[in-house]
DNA sequence: AACATTTAAGACTAATTTGTCTTAAATATA
DNA sequence: TATATTTAAGACAAATTAGTCTTAAATGTT
């Protein structure tokens, strides 16, 4: 798998909690969010948490509290997310899981896996959230086997 | 993490048998692969178990037994390691995690994803462990911290 | 036949990831 | 102040992955 399932998760709701922010409301419950996207409140706590604690996110607390991004959604891109929740080693490791990855002599299957990582890399890096959610009003962005982006349009 | 830690296992193996099988040498036994490569001689087995399963090696029990592939390694392409061990759900499903990929219109992550997953598919698919073990001698392929494809050319 | 070597199979343990639950702290509102 | 709402934190449990161990079966050698 290439992204853990709490990496996963936190893209999701990330895109739930963008289309969200175009609406202005910013601080969204994470019950609100765990409920529309079926997910567990509990481990989507913690996960926000990663985001928060990365600086991604902001939380408040008590009625009317939630979360809300640090920055605007057209700001922040995949790789962010990713990288607060999993890590950046896809994008540098090893894909044999080899320590130091091209360091001395690149190996043959070097330059095809530093092409694909590269590839990996620049996807999550040159999609941001908000061109997502606007885009998945018009195109079927599913973020649950039931609900598209299309379905939060008025909520 | 793109790969499993057996799949991982598998390819470096596969890798270390190719070579073997280089210098005529078809049936490798299990133990001198995880010595060599410094792994679980158990884990190992099971891992084989699949590989010989999936029909890609054949073994042989008792003295001078062990494994061998049931193809030339030239005509043996890492996705069918990839496929045996980890199967090809990489290359197929959401990098979301959502079930029916592009079935119905695709979402906007679709084209940079589905770019991105042909992008590994290829490099799996494209790359034979005999290009791997030939090239290797020159390039410095290693397969594990410690031992390099360079160390095997006279055993 | 007896013995040593080697893979097969499956039970078992350990580590990691995923998910649940409880309690505490902060905040708004009445 | 009392109460309801909401995140924070951490203990706990379940599931998956990773790794170990034991026993059996097959094969070659003496
Ligand atoms: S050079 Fe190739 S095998 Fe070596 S560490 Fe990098 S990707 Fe892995
Ligand atoms: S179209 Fe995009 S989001 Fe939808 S299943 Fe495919 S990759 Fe995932």
């Amino acid at each position: 798998m290439l992204l853990s399932k709490a990496c996963i998760y936190a893209i999701r709701a990330s895109l739930y909690i963008a289309a969200m922010h175009e609406q202005q409301r910013p601080f969204v419950p994470i019950r609100e969010v765990s409920d529309k996207l079926n997910l567990s409140f509990h481990f989507l706590t913690k996960i926000f948490q990663q985001l928060t604690s990365a600086g991604l996110m902001k939380s408040y607390k008590g009625p009317n509290g939630g979360i809300a991004f640090t920055k605007k959604p057209a700001e922040i891109k995949l790789i962010e997310i990713v990288a607060a929740v999993d890590g950046l080693g896809l994008f540098h490791e090893c894909v044999l899981g080899l320590p130091g990855c091209g360091k001395n002599k690149p190996c043959p299957l070097h330059d095809k896996w530093a092409y694909t990582r590269e590839a990996l890399q620049i996807m999550f890096s040159s999609t941001s959230l908000d061109e997502l959610t606007s885009k998945g009003k018009r195109m079927n962005l599913r973020l649950s086997d039931e609900i598209s982006m299309e379905d939060l349009i008025s909520p």
